[in-house]
DNA sequence: ACCTGAACACCGTTCAAGT
DNA sequence: ACCTGAACACCGTTCAAGT
């Protein structure tokens, strides 16, 4: 026991990270156990407690990962100057990010942290980023009394809406309403909200 | 031990359902435990197990409650000739029904039967009964060449849009990405579609 | 310094045995 | 018939002790 230095501390916390990743990906978050990584990776259980304060501070981790390359993804798209078509572009990379690895995805909002811990402020910073790629998109499509606060919160409301669709989806509860597939839907909600938004 | 019968098997029933809710409500699935009711009712563990299959069985009985008062609360609203009226009345009526109690509305999503298990009939008949109260009410919005099939879908849109509102704002994540409150949101969002089905 | 593993306080679920 | 409680196979987290 003790001192065993195979692995770098990096390369420690890089095999905690990818074993927790592949656990909650094969069988969400009740398959996550400290146990079950440090079996993995060949440590024991205390070991994953040098690395990360508990299992929310490692899922925590996962998820800033994850946020950033949901980012990465939607930076790819390429430019389009039709606002309407931008958008939808937009809608369809985030529900095809999401689908990418659903239990993954969905760990975003089954984990609740502890009542009265707050999320990171990194965490939000990474949230507000991708709604800005919304409000910018969104942006050409403002009518002239319409203000930054107007612009904020259909960037919300639209997000959320489809969010509302994706979560259902990669949760596997949208097969209990109806047989149609995800996209469908969320391009009917944008669609629908972006004609909405001219003639209101 | 054994024969103890100081409750009817209805009482027993009801207890542990009592006993299961409290501890969602105030602790959420998380805060649920078969041992913790175990000890509310003042019974074992194993007693748990005469009555309901599993905690999974538990859960389900008491998610279809929560689907029955959902759809007693909707029947209680005032009948209203304005079509965008009773949707928004039919929003806010929804918006304050999961409020009332956020981590048990929270349980419908939060919770995930095994792979391979899916939900009993009854329960995907009390979603559709409740989704069938939004078609009713978005029927007289339809246009000449709408058939059932867009009705249904749009439905399904605008319930799950105003579901990503709420089940954000419900697990206390609305905060990380607005000061604003779920209804202003809600209200954006089924007006800017209605407006939408009218100009598409 | 790094890591272990026993310890503590929990779980869900089953089922032989008791009344 | 009804209920118990020990048993089995798990958890998260801590921390004294070992190298």
């Amino acid at each position: 026991m003790g001192r065993r230095s195979v692995h770098t501390p990096e390369e420690l916390r890089e095999n905690i990270v990818v074993a927790a990743t592949e656990l909650i990906a094969t069988s969400g978050l009740s398959g996550l156990s400290a146990r079950e990584i440090a079996r993995r990776i060949g440590y024991s259980p205390g070991t994953i407690y040098n690395v990360f304060v508990n299992l929310d501070d490692l899922i925590l981790n996962i998820e800033g990962r994850m946020l950033d390359d949901l980012d990465a993804s939607l930076a790819a798209l390429p430019a389009n100057s039709d606002p309407r078509a931008h958008l939808l572009g937009l809608a369809e990379a985030y529900l095809s990010f999401t689908h990418q690895n659903p239990r993954l995805w969905n760990l975003l909002f089954e984990h609740h942290l502890p009542a009265g811990v707050d999320v990171p402020v990194e965490y939000r910073d990474k949230l507000n980023v991708l709604l800005e790629r919304i409000e910018n998109a969104l942006r050409p499509l403002a009518v002239t009394d319409d203000d930054e606060a107007d612009l904020k919160r259909r960037a919300r409301v639209l997000w959320a809406g489809v969010h509302g669709i994706t979560s259902l989806s990669t949760a596997d509860k949208l097969s209990n309403i109806t047989a149609e597939s995800a996209w469908p839907l969320v391009k009917d909600l944008v669609e629908t909200y972006l004609d909405g938004l001219k003639s209101g």
